[in-house]
Parts: C-alpha cells; sequence; structure tokens
DNA sequence: CGGCGCTCGTGCACGCTTTCACAAAAGCAG
DNA sequence: CTGCTTTTGTGAAAGCGTGCACGAGCGCCG
C-alpha cells in the first residue's frame, strides 16, 4: 500500500486537478462511486494509469467496486493542499491581469486573490471586480498581510524577471509565469509557465508535419480526448 | 546526423519555441554566433539537451564555435511551420476570447485572428481590437474562407465540448482548449490544453508539501531557471 | 601547415513514466 | 459458506527523456 506521505511523481501531480474536477462533476450528478475504467474515460487517460496515481494517495478503493466520489475528492483535495483556500497576487493588471482578476474559476478551484498590483499609475487605484490595482511598492504589505504565498507575472516579458524578483523579495515562494521570458529564481522557488505562443507554435509544428504528410498522425499524450 | 524528416519528439518540439525567442533576442541584440552552453543557460536548460534539441533539425551548429543564431532561427522557423502566418478562429468572446483577441504577443509569433464568434446576442457585432464578434453559425464561413485550421476554445467548460465538435465540423484540425474540460474529438484532431486551475493546483501541492516539511524541495522540471 | 583549444553531435546508461497483466480482495447470489 | 464476477493495487517490462562523456570536426595561431 502506497503512503500517502510519500512523493508523488510531477507527472502524477499534474493529473490530480483533471481527476479531481472529474469527480466533482460526478458526484454532484449523483454519481457516488466510480470506477478506474469510468474515470480513466472522463480525463481521456488509460485505466491502469489512474489507478497507480491514485495509488499514491493511499489505498482508497473497493476491489469489485470501484471508488467512492466523495471520499476519494477529500483526498485529493487534502493531498493537493486544498484543504483551504490560497490567497495569490498578481503583478500587472494589463488585459490578462484584469482577466484573471475576475475570473470566477479561481475561487471555485480553491484561489483568492488577495490584491493585483501595477507599476502604471493610470491603473492604480481603479477596481476590477472588486479589486483595487494598487502600486507595486505595497506588494510587500499584501504578501506578509494575507501570508500569501503564490504570486502570478501577468506583465510584459521584459518585466517578467523584475517581476519575480519583487515577488521574491516579498516572500512568494510559488511563481505562476505567463509572461514569455525565462525567469531565474533560487532553487527554493517553484516555477511553473503558461505559455501560449508555445503552445499554438507546437500546434503549427503538427499541422506543418501533417501538410508533408509523411506521417499520419503525431504521437503523444494530446491525442484523443485530451484535458 | 539527424534527418529534418524526422519526426521530433514531443518533449523537444516544446522547447523550440523557447529557443526560438531567446534567438530572437540575442540577433536583436547584435549576438550573431551562440553556444549550446549559452543557449541553455538562457533557457533554463542542460546544454547537451539543446545540442539533442537542435540536432533534430539538422546538424546546424560550427564546431569549435557554435550556432549562428540567424541560420538557426530560420530553421527552427522552417520545422515549426512558422515561415507563414497561421489563421486563428477563437470561439468564446468573453473575459479570456476578448483578451486574446486583443494580445499583441499573437501576431508577433506567427499568428493572427481570422475571427472571433460567440452565442451571446449581446456580444455578436462588437469590435474588439479591430476583430468584430460574429454569430456561431459563421464558424464554418470563417474557416473555409480564410482556411484556418487552428480553433481556440475559450467558453465556459460545459459548452466546450459544443464549441469543439462545431470547430472540428467546420474543418479545424487543432485545437487550443482554455476551458476546464476534457473534450473528446477524432483522433485526427490535435488538442493542447491550457489549465490555470491545474497550474495553481500543482503549485498548491508543492506549497502544501513544504509546509509538511518531510522533503526539501520538490524535484521536477520547473526548478530553478523556467521559461 | 601542424597543433591546439573549443564546441558540436551522439552513443550510452540511468531514471522516470506508461502500460500490461494478474493475484488479491470485495460483493453478491444461491 | 462457496464460487463467481468485478475491479483494485502493484510488480515487472517496455518505452521515453535526460544528462554524461567523449570522439569528431572546425577555426585559429604560430
Ligand atoms: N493578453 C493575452 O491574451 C496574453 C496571452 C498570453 C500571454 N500573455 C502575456 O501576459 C503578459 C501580460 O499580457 P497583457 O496582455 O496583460 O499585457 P498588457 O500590456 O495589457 O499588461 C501588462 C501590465 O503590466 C504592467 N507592468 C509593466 N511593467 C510592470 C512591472 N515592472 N511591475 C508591475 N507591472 C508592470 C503594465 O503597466 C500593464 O498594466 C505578457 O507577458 C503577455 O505576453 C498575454
Ligand atoms: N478569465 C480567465 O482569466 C480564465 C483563465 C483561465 C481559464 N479560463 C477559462 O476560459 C474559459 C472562458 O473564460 P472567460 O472568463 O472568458 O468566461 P466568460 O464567461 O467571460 O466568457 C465565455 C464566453 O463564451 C460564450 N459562449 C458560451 N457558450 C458558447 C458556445 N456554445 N459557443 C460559443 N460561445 C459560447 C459566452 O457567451 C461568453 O461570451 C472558461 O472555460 C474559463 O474557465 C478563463
Amino acid at each position: 500500500m502506497a503512503q500517502s506521505r510519500r512523493r508523488i511523481p510531477e507527472a502524477s501531480v499534474i493529473r490530480l486537478p483533471v481527476y479531481l474536477r472529474i469527480l466533482i462533476e460526478q458526484f454532484e450528478q449523483q454519481v457516488d462511486n466510480i470506477s478506474s475504467e469510468r474515470l480513466a474515460e472522463l480525463a481521456g487517460v488509460n485505466a491502469a494509469k489512474v489507478r497507480k496515481d491514485l495509488s499514491y494517495l493511499g489505498s482508497y478503493g473497493t476491489r469489485g467496486v470501484g471508488y467512492e466520489a466523495e471520499y476519494l475528492i477529500y483526498q485529493i483535495r487534502r493531498e493537493l493542499g486544498l484543504t483551504h483556500d490560497w490567497p495569490v497576487v498578481i503583478v500587472g493588471a494589463g488585459n490578462l491581469g484584469q482577466a484573471l482578476a475576475g475570473y470566477g474559476g479561481f475561487s471555485e478551484r480553491g484561489f483568492h486573490v488577495a490584491g493585483i498590483v501595477d507599476v502604471d499609475d493610470n491603473k492604480i487605484g481603479s477596481v476590477i471586480a472588486g479589486i483595487r490595482i494598487r502600486a507595486l511598492d505595497e506588494l510587500a504589505k499584501i504578501v506578509s498581510g494575507h501570508e500569501v504565498v503564490i504570486g502570478v507575472v501577468a506583465t510584459p516579458a521584459d518585466a517578467a524577471q523584475d517581476a519575480a524578483d519583487r515577488l521574491i523579495a516579498a516572500g512568494i515562494t510559488s511563481i505562476l509565469n505567463f509572461a514569455p521570458a525565462v525567469l531565474s529564481v533560487p532553487a527554493s522557488v517553484v516555477v511553473r509557465k503558461v505559455d501560449l505562443a508555445t503552445e499554438l507554435q507546437v500546434l503549427s509544428y503538427y499541422e506543418q508535419r501533417r501538410l508533408t504528410a509523411l506521417h499520419s498522425v503525431p504521437t503523444g499524450s494530446t491525442r484523443g480526448a485530451s484535458a
């Protein structure tokens, strides 16, 4: 039996939120029990993978029956640290920063915006979805005041490193970076990036391949059903 | 010597856009030649990985010297299919769809918005960054008229499958999905997803771990410098 | 024109991820 | 209680991706 306190492989961690979302949806539709087979189908992955992923949390299934949705939701939440809300601070209140600040899905999934800061005097003071845009030098106050550990970089690329440096100086230990720039940070800080251009360029690669028509279909995890 | 016509591993394809962006930046700063060591540093990865990735394109470096930035830019662009602009159609003109439509980074990187459609009558007809929001049933016309092959899903999750189905019916073969939903599509259609909630939840996992403090630092590709 | 220093290209070994396959466990029916 | 069905949990194998280490090739200098 897998211990709940063992490290979970990154590849599995990335799939857990997908299972979680599906389980919540199913539970809301009065599905109390779900098999790895069914969960795999809904998540667009292999059933063995689902079982192995879930086994990292512990042994929470019932043989011959499946997994109890409600209990599994609780266990995944616990493991992902979603038993409480995480405050998040956003740096850069442009197009994207404002879209994020107003995004309802945030709060539904265990996060809320503790603050949003910008360098532009014309923006400071405006209110987006009930959140006031504040000056860059209030960052430290926001972070320590709300015990924020997660920061979002939504500045232009050339300001991204500066934004990251300020976040780290303020005490942030996890960063989600939307700017197309490589951030250099201390090893203790975790960075994840979301890069729209990269995603489109990957699609472009496969379309390009399709045109030269030497292969039928690209291999990889993104075929067929995809989360 | 690696043939340019061989399939490139997905992991490498994902890094090519990062190298490309860095090379363009360097070239604009009059750097004509760059070593794998330097490129690796800027990309936050291992130098051997850079060389292996680039070797899939062909043998375009010069031993003892490095890579000629301009030529490498051309080769990566060619391989990624970025020698021409790709038209993209967006379904869903909400917060996110509008931010995307107005996003300048799009055009800088080889893509342009051929059209944006929505189901909401109140939105149809409005103009975002010079692009008029059109009705859902104009999708087929937009796609065939501009020979669009890439579609973006920016609708709420419960409309995402419908949006994907319509895109596919219209002739789209690649989809970038921003909705937190698993799309089921024919095997010939490539789907990539961008899931904000997943990213935050992964960060939450590592923060959670940090609190229980049984391990020092999460392992994985996202430590240290990260694109 | 030969030797030297530098950097590429890549074979190879290692570790991580995925998938298969099956014993073990649970429920149910008779 | 026994046997049958179902589905989990997990070893073991296969498949990928990463990083080391080093031979090969290129340019430069003397
Ligand atoms: N808009 C999109 O759809 C989109 C999509 C993908 C990626 N991105 C990326 O996200 C980032 C933001 O995009 P955007 O469209 O919101 O840009 P934007 O120009 O609309 O907004 C950037 C904001 O950051 C602020 N800013 C600049 N320097 C700053 C600093 N040092 N500290 C704090 N704030 C600072 C600016 O005042 C501005 O308000 C960019 O890097 C962009 O490439 C945007
Ligand atoms: N806003 C964000 O920052 C953000 C971040 C990450 C992910 N997302 C996801 O992106 C998606 C869009 O987010 P949003 O904030 O723009 O939502 P939104 O509600 O602002 O916009 C959704 C738009 O889709 C339209 N729509 C609904 N059904 C449709 C259909 N069948 N066909 C075409 N259009 C349809 C609606 O009319 C609306 O204009 C959501 O799935 C959301 O979870 C949003």
